[in-house]
DNA sequence: AGTGATCGATTAATCCATTAACCACAATCG
DNA sequence: CGATTGTGGTTAATGGATTAATCGATCACT
């Protein structure tokens, strides 16, 4: 069925070792061996077995990508455009560099997971003494971080954006639209993003009022409405499901957006230019941020230098939704509102 | 660095055949070595190489999830929630059979993939004619088909909705909302979803009005105006961004949803229950019915027979934009219309 | 002619785990 | 007591590719 590189040998008369280097392109060989023995793999369907060649190279061509953040939650986080948009672009970008590329599940340290065979791993959002960090260094796999980390060994490389700059951005932003009380709709982790993000808010304003979401849509609207109901005039979200939360709670409260409620939501969701009113949102950019990271992993692993991509760019799309006054349309925002 | 079979079979002064046997639960061992070569794994920390076990075993618990469709437009499907769904969905389900999953890009039978080792392939979607087919039956690798495939060999499972029947739901319903010429909004592609729904719309309408869409976001509303200046007074979308792509043409059109044209698309996204109007979706479950190929190929795997999940439920969620009269929400649908 | 390079290919070791075949020893049976 | 069965392991072959070491042959140079 599957023919072997000794089968390809056989045929094409040499031994084992030239037809590694013919199709390689390392040893010495003449120039006419290297043709014929390619011509033949070719006719006979040579596919060398990858099994073979990672058992002797030690190295398999796939990338791992984990996402540790919501540590037991694993995987609830299917609907967040966030996550798809990162999956696929990493996906591509491994793709890219010549590599496949499996996600882990968030237990990465539970027996079976440990016997994956994979070059390097990128790490999402990794929280502050994640034990996935520890298990991987034990075991020699390169790390590069989306999100950055809390500690960095030597080689590792990372990414992110300047989160407390889009934070204090946004909060401008509201601000001078007549915002008074900014509410912040954050979540339970202890990433980095989530800290960045909290600490930047908890320095701008003179009183706190921060809500916990999580994946659950009901918890989300929950804790919105008790922002709301606790006096704020406007809320910045700092997860993609945060807008809905806030739109639904709104609603059932009584309140218009943007008259009673200013809102700014992170999000890489289109739909947002299409809701009622369209919400502004802060993209984050994660397929070029994770691209950068793949890109980086595969640097090192390729024996080049760890790099890190500090402050990535972050892109406001003001719209309806946190505009008291004129709408203003920033590029790439929905239709104007018809509030 | 990293410790192998031998290592501990010397610690445990044992055989590695015994240390093998001790760790799978295989052979003759009283239960006393067994426990002993467990613990002395355990204290050194002993990983099975995958590369190693692979080549022996000739199996490597990974699966492979491969999107043909769209054939050369690769990966610019990232926004799509369906898909976005679908991939989460398949890697938890994978994982929870013991395998991994590495999404395989669209050109599956470039040189270089074919290296790749995995135990099955999961196809979505795959059109007539499809090469991966071929190249996957000719290397002997076990595939189950997620969306009708053109033929069958033997061991081959595929699950899929009823796509015409649920084509004609969607049109009936609109037809008994007032509709007198509904158009199809569709893609290019050739798989089995499109063919099917098309065919079951072409018995349906006198007069076919048809306009194609692909991924570009431009080209959608193009499509979709074209359909409205021919006088569509309903539109069905066969894609999540159909009805992004109606919206917006109409809204360009000085046409009101549900008003002047009612819409219903195809779409995971919840923020469809949002939108101005919120717009009618099908949602075809891709999740669970990933998630049923992946369990039909996992069952493969292990010996067992091939299954065929044929017209899983798809389910329509009515709301303001496909309603002529009082609005009718279903379970699960957004907030009503404020029109 | 003898010494050294150079070329072109081969030999054989190696990566690590699995498993069929085999072996030493003790207990059981006729 | 010799033959059989069972127990608890070991030995060695195996899977497929890579690669350091080696080797024969040819050619150049002193």
């Amino acid at each position: 069925m599957t023919v072997t590189i000794s089968e390809v040998a056989r045929a094409a008369e040499v031994s084992t070792a030239t037809v590694s280097n013919a199709l390689n392109g390392t040893g010495r060989l003449s120039e006419a061996t290297r043709r014929r023995v390619r011509e033949v793999a070719d006719r006979l369907g040579y596919l060398p077995n990858p099994a073979g060649r990672a058992l002797r190279t030690g190295r398999t061509r796939v990338l791992g990508l984990a996402v540790t953040t919501y540590g037991g939650h694993s995987w609830n986080f299917s609907e967040v455009a966030y996550y798809a948009r990162l999956i696929t672009s990493a996906t591509a970008a491994a793709h890219r560099h010549g590599y496949a590329l499996t996600v882990l599940p968030a237990a990465l340290t539970d027996r079976g997971w440990r016997t994956l065979a994979v070059d390097g791993v990128i790490l999402l959002d990794s929280p502050e003494g994640d034990p996935a960090v520890a298990a991987l260094r034990s075991r020699g796999i390169p790390i590069a971080f989306d999100g950055r980390p809390w500690d960095l060994a030597p080689g590792e490389s990372w990414v992110d954006n300047d989160h407390a700059a889009t934070t204090l951005r946004v909060l401008d932003h509201l601000a001078s639209q007549g915002a008074r009380r900014i509410a912040l709709l954050a979540g339970h982790a202890t990433d980095h993003y989530t800290r960045s993000c909290v600490e930047a808010y908890e320095r701008y304003v003179d009183e706190p009022l921060i809500g916990h979401i999580e994946e659950d849509d009901t918890e989300g609207r929950v804790a919105a409405g008790r922002l709301l109901a606790a006096g704020a005039d406007a809320v910045y979200g700092l997860f993609d499901g945060c807008g809905r939360a806030v739109l639904s709670a709104a609603r059932a409260l009584g309140l218009e957006v943007p008259a009673d409620v200013l809102l700014v939501t992170c999000s890489e969701d289109p739909a947002y230019g299409w809701t009622s009113p369209p919400v502004s949102t802060v993209s984050l950019d994660p397929a070029g941020t994770v691209d950068l990271a793949v890109t980086a992993l595969a640097g090192t692993l390729a024996g080049g230098p760890a790099t890190v991509h500090a402050g990535r760019p972050t892109l406001l799309t003001v719209r309806a939704s946190s505009v008291r006054t004129v709408p203003v349309t920033a590029a790439g925002a929905g239709p104007p509102s018809r509030a």
